[in-house]
DNA sequence: ATGATAAGTAAGCAC
DNA sequence: GTGCTTACTTATCAT
């Protein structure tokens, strides 16, 4: 069943009955989905109460069919407005993982190369010139080994 | 219209004029819906033509409704995933986020410390001991500056 | 009354 | 024929 439009079709044909007496310029779906209820009172004039009834609940059914349209665009919306979050935060996940990785290796270079500059004051600081300033770099190389990196092949090389 | 109810008591009603000839046990929708073609084949012996087709009918009707009740469950459970999903995702991007952050403060960090070694490194070399490796300074630092670091207050601090 | 939604029905498509 | 999906209708709930 097509529903309305077989109970529009109907209704035409039980008009024309009504036309003899000369009311109703049969109303399409959408002037009467359209109508204001004053609108729809007037047209409402000089039908039988049966009639009455059965133009009102045409016109619920259509605004009915009206809701239900919006209730699956609705739905279909939200469905894709969640695919498009899921996307936008995909690319996040994937931005961040990548700074995460070249900041990774910016940090264990550095850790390398501090490595090789803490070598080198110790090779200068000891030696045949005196223990100068021994005690600073000591507490340098104590504050920096307290960072609590993850990497597995960080550990302080011996120099 | 409750639609398979009522043409449900409908068939009943009809069948009721059947049973006067003993063939209808009055199947449940339960027991129609589960039937095999088979089985279904053999309640339709001794069925008017007209009959056949519409317990054939009923049959489609009762199959539709359990399709339609699966089609809704299938969207809502579909819907709950992408949700999960999105949910999944956003807390890995907070996860990515806190360790972004913590391995920008140890960079910044290291690189201070860095710079000071540094600053005591040139210290000592120069001085009163002669230029003992200054090359070896030099080269050391320009490696150490290479990086692509987009920190805005790391520059290199002139002692 | 109006709007929204769940369940059911029929049409249409794909296999 | 079976299963799925869409549009529509109806019932129901909330405003």
């Amino acid at each position: 069943m097509q529903g309305m439009t077989t109970h529009f079709t109907e209704g035409k044909a039980l008009k024309v009955k009504k036309e003899a007496g000369e009311n109703a310029p049969a109303l399409s779906d959408d002037e009467l989905v359209g109508m204001s209820v004053r609108e729809l009172n007037q047209h409402l004039r000089g039908l039988t109460k049966e009639d009455m009834v059965r133009l009102k609940q045409r016109r619920r059914t259509l605004k009915n069919r009206g809701y239900a349209a919006s209730c699956r665009i609705k739905r279909v919306t939200q469905k894709e407005e969640l695919e498009r979050q899921k996307t936008e935060l995909q690319q996040e996940v994937d931005k961040l993982a990548r700074e995460n990785a070249s900041m990774r290796l910016e940090l264990d270079a550095l850790r390398a190369k501090y490595e090789a500059l803490q070598c080198f004051a110790r090779t200068v600081t000891r030696g045949p010139h005196g223990k100068v300033a021994t005690t600073s770099v000591i507490t340098i190389v104590k504050s920096a080994n307290y960072s609590p990196s993850s990497a597995p092949f960080s550990a302080p090389s011996q120099c």
